[in-house]
DNA sequence: GAAATCGTCAACGCCGACGTTGACGTTGAT
DNA sequence: ATCAACGTCAACGTCGGCGTTGACGATTTC
């Protein structure tokens, strides 16, 4: 209410409707095929100028112009620029979340099995989702700056639990002797989702590739190295890197 | 000048200094070693910042409380907010590119060996040019947005110049027979710098592993992979994932 | 010891982006 | 035909951040 609006002017008279919350909400509340449609439409526009530009460059006009709309309009579907971003990438965590938790409760797997479902899944996801999840990884859900509100410390408290799961799919590995030991579980993981989290810097939906044959051959570099069998038998014997670290 | 300076009042009358502009150059020409130090500390306060919270999502005041100033006195120092920016991450690329320039002369070395002294080369670098080399990582300067200048556009230019020597290590490495031909060269870079680069979400330097190390680390498992022999053992025949796709 | 210069900062103007208002056609139900 | 709800948008108020001004001690210079 930018002049404050006087607190009432005779009680009760000045419900004249209009207020664009209101009526966002209520057509929210009877979603209609067309208004979900259409906000869809919106939270499509958005993703796509956010993964282009980043969240704070994209202004909401560019997100109107996009979506054939006026930039006013954009209200009726969404009451902020930050519901935007928290409709395009909530869920996404959730998605992969539940699918570690799924990967975990089942006793015939692996550790290293677990790892590659989780591996394929999280990356055909991002295929799938595209652009929603990419703009979920750029924008640094975890660091300062978006921080600060209530739905940023879930997150960020959802992401450490997700993290822990990895963690524990790779000291399953290493402990059941698949996965080599001096290299720190960190370390495992970061190399293996750092190759697969920078996809969304220059992966692209409807390449040559498709998100399966990526995470595919990131799986075979992760597990068997890049290396030919003749390269192999060039190489000196990889010396023991981390001999003074043991994680 | 927002109110428009009404172009000159009287020829020459009005050059009663001020106008901070004007100090900052005189003060950049004669560059006292008091200046260029504190210069730095507001980069470095800067970059700092820019790092944890983000370019877009960083408040001159911020910069100005970092550094202990107060933000009018930023810009005795820097003519801009962009020009912090431009200031902190120029010279990385040009650091890289010269390397892989002097590699790629070395007529001594094969792609492998280029390829392996350019990836640690990149990390350590990141290590001791912390955080100024990560924010050029995390601020996607090859994206819309920060674009349009003619310095995004250089810039741009020169990551596709400095990617295309990586590629061309890789292919090397994959005629001389030491890299798998299975996998695109495009694919094996992704994956390379993809461990490397994902670095800036995690690596802090001063902590548990070293620079070197980490690269290292990360080498040995893109080359040689990250299986035991036990585990490599038990491992099925690796499917050819890529059968369809020749690069 | 006067004058210029240095580093600093309170205060201002300005602009761009967000979120809201209030009203306008259009559509469908009665 | 009427009326309500719907989707839309021109226009506005507000706010926050950037870049500039002009002046004030402190330090150096002559």
């Amino acid at each position: 209410m930018p002049p404050t609006s006087v607190e009432c002017k005779f009680e009760g008279m000045n419900d004249k409707s209009s207020n664009i919350s209101k009526r966002r909400r209520t057509a929210r509340a009877k979603d209609s095929a067309d208004y979900v449609a259409k906000r869809a439409e919106v939270l499509g526009a958005a993703a796509t100028l956010f993964k282009q530009q980043g969240f704070h460059s994209t202004r909401l006009v560019d997100v109107a112009r996009e979506a054939g709309l006026d930039r006013a309009t954009i209200y009726y579907y969404a009451g902020s620029k930050e519901e935007l971003l928290q409709d395009i990438v909530g869920g996404v965590l959730d998605t992969a979340i539940a699918a570690a938790e799924e990967l975990r409760a089942n006793d015939a797997l692996t550790g290293m099995q677990r790892l590659h479902q989780i591996f394929v899944i999280l990356m055909t996801s991002y295929e799938e989702n595209y652009p929603a999840t990419f703009v979920y990884i750029q924008e640094q859900m975890q660091q300062v700056g978006v921080q600060e509100t209530e739905w940023a410390q879930l997150i960020m408290k959802r992401t450490r639990l997700f993290d822990r799961m990895l963690i524990d799919f790779i000291k399953e590995g290493i402990e059941d002797g698949d996965l080599r030991s001096d290299i720190p579980p960190r370390l495992h993981e970061n190399a293996l989702f750092g190759m697969l989290n920078w996809t969304h810097r220059w992966f692209v939906p409807g390449g040559s590739l498709t998100g399966r044959q990526v995470a595919e051959s990131f799986w075979s570099i992760y597990t068997g190295g890049a290396l030919t069998d003749a390269g192999r038998a060039k190489a000196l014997p990889s010396p023991p890197v981390l001999s003074a670290v043991t994680g």
